[in-house]
RNA sequence: GGCGGGAUAGCUCAAUUUGGCUAGAGCGCGCGGCUCAUGACCGUGAGGUUCAGGGUUCGACUCCCUGUCCCGCCA
């Protein structure tokens, strides 16, 4: 049964490129169940983009000199690069692009229109030089608490106390560096999420999401939702829709979301099929996929339905949110650009080929618990198992077929070599359709193992079994095939050498003569001190 | 302080949903074998107080309680 699949990856925020955690959690995994839900022959569509507007943005801009429409550009097609050599095959798009802001302000005057906006007066930190408002992060002031001069608007890092922007004493703009901090009435526009409560807990109840995910959600929804504040006073930005609001855009987070939808609409725009969307966003009938990190959980499962919802229009609500737990950098470490800690998408690709990073990132996904990165387990990973365990399988029985039957083997694979690979199959399916890769990457390799177990039990190199021989074309066929949504190069590769021409799943199990390619090795293993070393390097330059 | 997640072999992970053979794999290490394959592969051995303590049970890694440590989120 073919289904309409979109899997939706979390915007990365276009101030810096995204490090390897970003990319695991979001982009990378959305095209690993892109590539398998097309590879089950669904009509599967990928979509994110860059996330361009918000204070952070006009900051890093203005600390670099530059306006913030350089800066998100510049990471733009940084970016693009990144998913280039990353092999991640999708719609990307922009914020920025007319189709978004068109969407997003029609979305909202008709949340609007349906009651979900209202608006109201407060008092914001404002500063007399810039002759803006301030976020809370970007006050800084001496806290009242500790006395430490570096806390910020919200919370002091030094002793960790909650703030509000007007505690602070001599409080200064952190842009420009000045004390001309004032305290001014300006009007915002909010969402209504109590009035949205009731509809958003039938709609989490609805679904059948993760444990983690499911229980997270539901007791926010407990304890009781706020009205959030959906515009700012700042000029980078979509501009608010609503009346009175001229001067103020659309807060990032009320806005990017809604690139979802949007993204699609420009994907089916592009390919002159202006109608194509309908489809995906207004029927039941698709499934809708959401890879994050778990940072951006209430986001997708609150206020992103609760903004659809309040449109009225009827629009698919999230299926699946396969949200991961954190990549840290060794030691546990946070990523950090500035401090030079972590690899970013960038640098990933000068030290190695994507191929091999998406091995790594997939198997050690960290789905269950934080993760940190390791040059040893990198190590491990590509070589001890993609490259030992699987990648030389694939060479070992293709070689043989070329030394002892010229490339022509028949077609009659051992019955228990099938019911193994049904059996992987049906497990890479049940793991990848619960929204975990980790798993399903592990059972593939445990493929390769009952493969090479297999072979040396049979010796089909003595001549004498040519059915242990297509057997072992048979798993080799399975593992490729299995393996194009993690490593889709390798799995091209090895196509062309069993004469594959675009596989779909169901053909692992199809009994066909093989007419091989010349064997060649696929990939060659890496020297992790080297790579340590050219790291080093990078970072060294950077600095 | 509140909520959630995690803790299993030196390392990376299974098994916990639904309590049930002797807690399993891979890597690493010791020994042996194979030699078709990228020094790849296979067998075998050593290696566990399943974080700690208590409880329920014929039986607990699994369920309940308390505590410790790690990671988030929120206040």
């Amino acid at each position: 049964m073919m289904k309409k699949i979109l899997i939706c990856s979390a915007w990365p925020y276009a101030s810096g490129v995204p490090h390897l955690g970003n990319l695991v959690s979001s982009l990378l995994a959305g095209d690993a169940f892109f590539r398998y839900y097309r590879l089950k022959g669904h009509e599967a569509l990928h979509v994110s983009g860059s996330d361009t507007h918000g204070t952070h943005i006009e900051y890093e801009a203005f600390k670099r000199g530059i306006s913030p429409k350089e800066l998100s550009s510049q990471v733009h097609e940084q970016i693009l690069e990144i998913l280039k050599g990353f092999e991640i095959e999708m719609f990307y798009t922009t914020t920025e692009s007319p189709t978004h802001y068109r969407f997003v302000r029609e979305i909202y005057r008709k949340m609007e229109a349906n009651g979900f906006i209202f608006s109201r007066e407060e008092e914001r930190a404002f500063c007399e030089n810039c002759q803006k408002f301030l976020a809370d992060r970007f006050i800084q002031g001496t806290c009242p608490r500790c006395g430490s001069p570096n806390a910020y608007g919200n919370q002091c890092d030094d002793c960790g106390a909650l703030l509000e922007p007007e505690e602070l004493l001599q409080p200064r703009c952190r842009i420009c560096g000045q004390d001309r901090i004032s305290f001014k009435r300006t009007r915002n526009w909010y969402l209504d999420l109590p009035r949205l409560e009731p509809a958003l807990k039938e709609f989490v109840a609805a679904r059948s999401f993760s444990e983690n995910v499911r229980r997270f959600t539901e007791s926010l929804l407990a304890a009781g939702l706020k009205p959030r504040a959906v515009t700012r006073d700042l000029k980078w930005g979509i501009p608010a829709p609503f009346a009175g609001a001229e001067g103020k855009v659309l807060y990032v987070w009320a806005e990017a979301a809604l690139g979802y939808v949007s993204a699609t609409i420009e994907y089916f725009e592009r390919k002159s099929e202006p109608e194509g969307w309908k489809d995906f966003w207004l029927t039941e009938e698709a499934k809708h996929i959401y890879t994050q990190g778990k940072d951006n959980i209430p986001f997708h499962t609150i206020f992103f339905p609760a903004q659809l919802l309040a449109s009225g229009e009827g629009y698919h609500l999230p299926d699946q949110i396969s949200a991961t737990e954190y990549l840290n950098w060794i030691g546990g470490a946070q990523f950090s650009k500035t401090r030079g800690i972590g690899i970013y998408g960038d640098d990933a690709l000068e030290l190695l080929p994507g191929a091999y990073w998406r091995f790594y990132l997939l198997y050690a996904r960290p789905e269950k618990k934080d993760v940190d990165f390791s040059w040893e387990e990198l190590e491990k990973a590509v070589n001890g198992i993609l490259i030992d365990n699987i990648s030389n399988f694939v060479n070992r029985v293709i070689a043989l077929g070329n030394r002892l039957y010229d490339g022509q083997v028949e077609a009659r694979p051992e019955e228990r070599v099938l019911a193994e690979i049904r059996r992987t199959k049906e497990q890479v399916e049940q793991e990848i359709e619960g929204g975990l890769l980790a798993p399903a990457l592990r059972r593939i390799a445990e493929l390769a193992l009952f493969g090479n177990h297999y072979f040396q039990e049979e010796r089909p190199w003595e001549g004498s079994k040519p059915e242990a021989l297509a057997s072992g074309l048979q798993l080799v066929k399975a593992l490729v095939i299995l393996l194009e949504p993690f490593v889709p190069s390798f799995s091209q590769q090895a196509y062309r050498l069993l004469n594959l021409d675009r596989p779909a799943l169901a053909d692992i199990l199809k009994v066909e003569p093989f007419r091989l390619g010349q064997a060649k090795p696929l990939l060659q293993k890496i020297k992790v001190e080297e790579l340590k070393a050219r790291y080093e390097e990078l970072v060294r330059r950077a600095r």
